[in-house]
DNA sequence: CTGAAAGCGCTAACAA
DNA sequence: TTGTTAGCGCTTTCAG
């Protein structure tokens, strides 16, 4: 309870306090006999240094700052279980930042750096604006992005134009006409996926010649409820669908619901894609695009550490990882009836 | 790039540094044209304080910890987003540390409150020793469980043994006889929970006049495929069982895998009941307890925040929250065939 | 209401 | 090798 500071321990051990700071920091100066009488004052005491003095003064923080947005999000998750897998066996802590607010958003991209509250900055499917990768590189903290981008930024990314586009076609290859495309807003300026996506499914029905039908593409905020909701719509349409790509694994499975509860049998009557390949995907034999999640943060942690590493921090090249996508082939999809 | 300290923004504002400081904490006594000016000079230079500084000044951080077993585990997943949900709307930050090794387990329980990291602590699914669980309460700063015992700590349980007793019982009014329990190592010294249920499963066994057959209780490590592999086991046994009632939901999906690939039906010939209702058991109809993982991480975040604004913080009579279990039927149960 | 000055506990020159 | 000392940037008396 009463905090036995260095002092407590350097008299204890009838030395001067920059000793023991030398033996708590390996210093290799120290004489062996020194040492041990130094440990064993620190084992009487039971000491160890106080963290915030340490950074204070090293003007380091050893820690990595992670900012997720919705980290009840499953794909969010994966990718944060691979950042832990790889921070954890580094001498760096951890803060988890998660946005839920659109408002909290910009507080914490501004304020996270500029309080040099961390050494390092990851930063999960939120993509800046150009004045906030502006504040980032000024700021001099060493930040990568992962599944978000910026032309300044590095960053670790998934091809979705690609993923998108292998879906679709996919879709179109069992025989597919009328495909429709549930995604999240397409217009939010912080969720790239959502678009490029999207982008890749009208590149292949324009490839197959087949036209978009705006009446095809839904959006609502991320979620298996809102997803369900639309899937109902969807089958209330006149000419109704007969395959749908999903933005995400969860927006498949609201789908999935939608079309049983209606009674129609998926992929009898109705096929279904998802993307991201989240854990329950393979339980529920959904088709989907797999992404690397977990692997995304490894890679992100990673990239990260080495830009730490370089004192000369910013590389004039930002450094762009990309992972790929694959099609898996489950049981959701099917030609159509 | 460059610092600017509150040293810079006193002397832009032409005041001294305690009134900058003043003005930062919102002390009443500072005159509204004073803090104007400061205010001003704080825009100006773009300054945010330094958050080393603040804490080693004030003797606080800010920051509350997270110790969690094995962050790839769903149920653990959901407890922190509860967790997440509540301390998010706190002034404090959160700081994950995620045990995987036995050895990293006890630095962390050691070390954590020692170096005065954090203002307060969270532990997930890890039972403290009681030598652990004297350093905290000698350490003085707050700690609450979460899923884990100690009778001189504040916690947030389930009722195990009834949610193991539940689960069994179900099974035999449904008529079965020959009931296995498949689970993590029962002599893991720290996870308590896998001996609650399995005391609840031998209760229901003994109350029906079922006498408890060894061979019929596997343990194994804690994962889908570790349960796989147990299925596979009981299902090769001559006379092997009818039911099984496993430890979590993940390990019930394992079992369901290895039926399935036998060419078993679910629940027609093999009946299986989970514990936890992770959101994929309500995809996959699994029949399962269901416990409130997301609301124990509330309960335990607001229990510490509330700890934490008592200065007589560690009460003589520890604080217990108990969540209950619920039986959620669904279609992984049925009466043997 | 405001400023000067004394720490908070540690690291890192600089001397010895 | 070691000890002394000057900060790190902020909060908080204590005077005024």
């Amino acid at each position: 309870m009463t905090t036995v500071t260095i002092r407590d321990v350097a008299r204890r051990a009838g030395v001067g306090i920059a000793t023991v700071s030398r033996v708590l920091n390996n210093s290799p100066s120290v004489r062996e006999s020194t040492r041990r009488k130094v440990l064993e004052a620190i084992e009487e005491l039971n000491y160890s240094p106080n963290q915030a003095a340490r950074r204070l003064s090293r003007g380091k923080t050893m820690s990595i700052g992670v900012i997720v947005p919705y980290f009840t999000n499953p794909s969010v998750v994966k990718r944060l279980q691979g950042i832990v897998s790889v921070i954890n066996s580094s001498p760096y802590d951890l803060v988890l930042f998660d946005i839920e607010k659109v408002t909290r958003r910009d507080v914490f991209l501004r304020n996270v750096p500029r309080q040099k509250m961390v050494d390092g900055l990851l930063i999960i499917s939120l993509t800046p604006t150009d004045e906030e990768a502006e504040q980032f590189l000024a700021s001099g903290i060493p930040v990568v992005l992962i599944d978000a981008f910026h032309p300044r930024m590095n960053r670790v990314i998934v091809d979705n134009v690609a993923g998108g586009y292998k879906a679709t076609k996919y879709l179109i290859e069992l025989g597919h006409q009328k495909i429709a495309y549930v995604s999240d807003f397409l217009a939010d300026p912080f969720n790239t996926p959502v678009r490029d996506r999207f982008e890749g499914y009208k590149k292949a029905l324009q490839e197959a010649g087949l036209i978009f039908r705006p009446e095809y593409h839904l959006q609502d905020k991320h979620g298996r409820l809102p997803a369900y909701k639309m899937g109902k719509q969807l089958l209330r349409m006149p000419d109704p669908p007969t395959a749908v790509f999903a933005y995400s694994d969860t927006q498949a499975i609201g789908i999935i619901e939608a079309a049983t509860e209606n009674g129609l049998s998926v992929p009898g009557d109705l096929s279904v894609i998802g993307f991201d390949d989240i854990e329950s995907a393979e339980y529920l034999h959904l088709t989907t695009v797999h992404q690397s999640l977990f692997e995304s943060g490894v890679e992100g942690s990673k990239l990260l550490l080495t830009q730490m590493q370089n004192p000369d921090a910013i590389p004039t090249n930002p450094i762009e990882i990309k992972l790929p996508t694959e099609l898996v082939i489950r049981k959701t999809t099917a030609p159509p009836a």
